[in-house]
DNA sequence: ACCTCAAAGGACAGCGCTATCCTAATCAGG
DNA sequence: CCTGATTAGGATAGCGCTGTCCTTTGAGGT
C-alpha cells in the first residue's frame, strides 16, 4: 500500500504498473494499448497515446520472462541449422535474424550437425523455453520430432525444400531441378563424362544426385561409375582429394559437379596445382555460390542458392504464423540461379 | 482444492509442485534438491535423490520462464560478435555455445557489424531478458555500454583481445605481438620491403599493424608508404584488388602481410592471375588461418588464432563468474602459433 | 539438565505480466 | 421508452518458480 511517486517496487525497475499510474490506466488498459499492433482489442486511440507516452518517459522495457509466463509464448525463436560452418546456413540465419528483429523476437539457434537425434533433443529443451516460432531446415527428421513441433502448437517454417503436402509451411527451391539445370548446362557445353562428387550426404545433395541422374539419363549419359560419394564432412580439402581420385580411375571424365562450392574450390585448386587445364580438359561447377567461388582460377560455374532470400521469406511466413494472419501459400518457391563463369 | 493424481494444472504441464507431491516433499525442497549443484544448501541425499526420481518419472521440465521471473536471471548467455560472415568468430561463436550448453545455458546471438552504436542498442535490447552472462568481443565500445553492463552486474568476459585492468574479465592473445611475429618472420627469410596491407580497420587489426610497425623499425625497415589500409568490408575480392593496386604503385615489394587471412587467399589468387611468382618473387602472409588457408596454391603463412580456445576459456570464466565462484586469473592470454606453409 | 546454535525443511509471498470474466456505457431497433 | 447487442475499460486471479523468512530438530558445551 506504499506508493511511491514512481516506483512501486523494490527492484527498482519500472513496471507495467508503474506506466499505468503514469497514464491513470488500469495495468491491463496499459498491457493492452503497449501491445495493440494491428488486429489490436480497442484501446481508444487517446489513451493509447497517452500510455505510450507514459512509457517512454519512464523508459519503460517489458518483461520478457514475465510476458512469457503469463502468455505462455516467449519471444524467441528457434532456428535449427545443421552446422554454422557452412556460410550457406549463416546467410540464411542472418537474414532470419535481420527480418525478426524489429518484431521483437530473438533468434535462438540450435546446431544439429546434420543428426536427426540431436535435432530432437535440440527441440526437446528447446520447446521448454516456448518459443513464439520455429524454423528448421529441411523434412528430414524423426517422427519423435515431428510429434513434438505438431503437438506443441508452435507455427513452424521449413527451409531449402519444399513440399506440396497440406498444412506444412516451407520456403525453399527443388534441389532437385537445380541439380538437373547445372548438368544441363555442361552437357550443352559438349560433355558427355561428367562425374558427380560429393561429400556431407545430406538430403539435399542426394536429391541433387537424383536431378544430375534425370538429366544424364535422358541425354543417354548416365553412367553410375560416375558418382563418387563421400560421406565425409564437405570442404576444400576433400573436394581437391575427390577430384584427385576420380581422375586417377576415371581419366576420361570431361566434367565434374561437385554438389557444394567448397568442394569445387577445393576440386578447383587441386586441378591448378596437377596442372589438369580448366575448363578445357576438364569443365568444373560447383552448387550454392558461396564466398571466395568468383574469386578462383578460373571463376567457378555454379548455382546461386537464395538463402537470403530464403530466410526473409521464411521470416516473413513465420510472422504472419505467429499473428495467426492469413498465410497466401503454404509452400514458396523462391527459384535459384545458374551462374555462368570461367570453370564450366 | 480439487488435487488430481498426478496433473493438478490445467495446462497440462508437469510442474515442479508436482514432482514435489510425487516425491512427498514441498515445492520448495523439490526447487532446492533440483537445482543443487555444487555448492548447495544442504539437502539431505536420500531426498534429493527421491525428487531426481520423481521429476526424471514424470518427465519434468523447468520452465525458464518461471524460473527467471522468480530468480530475476534468466538462462540465457549473450554474445556479441562483429560478424557472422567471418568464421572466426563463427568458430568463437561454435565453442561458447558447445561449451555453455551442457550446464543449461542458451546462447543468444547479437551481432554488431562493427559499429559500437549498434552493439550499445543491442545491448539494450537484451538486457531486459536479465541475462545470466555476457560475451563481448574487444574492449572498444561506448560509454554508456561500458556502464550499462557494469552497472546490470551480469558477469560479462571479453573476449579476442586482453587487458591489465582490474576487475576486466578478458581472454584473448596479444595482436600486436603476434603481428610482430610473423612480421619477424618475413624479416627473417630475408625481406626488407615489407607492406602492410588491410581492410576492416577494427581495434585488433590496428594493433596488429603496431605489431608490424615496431618490428619493421627494429629492423630499420620501417617506411610508412609499405601500409595500404582499405575501411571496406575484408574479403577475397578486396584483398586482390589491393594486390593489385599495390605492386603497381609500389613495384620493389618483396613482402606482403594482409591483415586477415580472407584478403590474403585473395591475394594469392591475384597473384596466380597476374603471375607473380609466391613466395619467390613475393612473400604472402596472412592472419587468423582461416578455412581454406591450407589448400591456396601455395599454403599461405599465417597466425592461427585460437579462437575455440578463446571460446571454451570464456566460456569456463563465464560459468565461474554465474556461479560466483573464484576465477584463478581475470586476463587469459591463451597465445597465439605461427603456421609456416609455402607462401612465405 | 539447560541453553545455544547450526542445519534441514517448509510456509508465504511475490517476480511482472496477461487471460478471463465482468461491469458500465453507448447505441440501434421495435 | 425499453430491450438487447456491442464496445471499452477494470478487477481478479493466476502463470511456475524462487527469495526470504520461520520452524523444527538434534548436537554440543557447561
Amino acid at each position: 500500500m506504499t506508493d511511491g511517486l514512481k516506483r512501486s517496487r523494490a527492484s527498482g525497475r519500472v513496471t507495467l504498473g508503474d506506466v499505468a499510474q503514469a497514464a491513470g490506466v488500469s495495468p491491463i488498459t496499459a498491457s493492452r494499448a503497449l501491445r495493440g499492433e494491428g488486429g489490436e482489442r480497442g484501446v481508444a486511440a487517446d489513451l493509447v497515446a497517452r500510455v505510450r507516452d507514459a512509457a517512454a518517459r519512464l523508459a519503460y522495457v517489458p518483461d520478457p520472462a514475465a510476458r512469457a509466463l503469463a502468455s505462455s509464448r516467449s519471444s524467441h525463436v528457434v532456428v535449427l541449422i545443421p552446422l554454422l560452418t557452412n556460410t550457406l546456413f549463416v546467410d540464411l540465419l542472418e537474414a532470419v535474424q535481420r527480418s525478426l528483429a524489429p518484431a521483437g523476437y530473438q533468434t535462438m539457434i540450435g546446431v544439429t550437425h546434420y543428426s536427426a537425434a540431436e535435432e530432437e533433443q535440440l527441440l526437446q529443451s528447446y520447446m521448454a523455453h516456448r518459443p513464439a516460432g520455429l524454423v528448421v531446415t529441411g523434412f528430414d527428421r524423426t517422427e519423435a520430432s515431428k510429434k513434438l513441433i505438431a503437438s506443441s502448437g508452435v507455427p513452424c517454417v521449413h527451409v531449402m525444400e519444399t513440399t506440396t503436402l497440406p498444412g506444412v509451411y516451407c520456403v525453399g527451391f527443388s534441389q532437385m531441378d537445380a541439380g538437373a539445370a547445372i548438368t544441363a548446362h555442361l552437357l550443352a557445353q559438349g560433355r558427355r563424362r561428367i562425374a558427380f562428387v560429393a561429400a556431407q550426404l545430406d538430403p539435399r545433395v542426394m536429391q541433387r544426385l537424383e536431378g544430375y541422374r534425370r538429366c544424364m539419363r535422358e541425354a543417354g549419359c548416365f553412367d553410375a561409375n560416375l558418382e563418387l560419394l563421400d560421406s565425409g564432412n564437405s570442404s576444400m580439402a576433400l573436394g581437391g582429394h575427390l577430384l584427385e581420385r576420380l581422375l586417377s580411375t576415371h581419366p576420361d571424365v570431361d566434367a565434374v559437379f561437385f554438389c557444394n562450392d567448397d568442394l569445387a574450390q577445393g576440386g578447383l585448386m587441386a586441378a591448378l596445382r596437377l596442372g589438369v587445364a580448366v575448363p578445357t580438359r576438364l569443365a568444373v561447377v560447383g552448387f550454392n555460390d558461396l564466398t571466395g567461388s568468383d574469386q578462383m582460377l578460373p571463376p567457378l560455374t555454379t548455382i546461386r542458392t537464395p538463402r537470403v532470400e530464403i530466410g526473409e521469406q521464411a521470416a516473413k511466413m513465420l510472422l504472419r504464423l505467429m499473428r495467426k494472419e492469413a498465410v497466401p501459400q503454404s509452400s514458396l518457391d523462391v527459384g535459384y540461379k545458374l551462374v555462368v563463369r570461367g570453370s564450366a
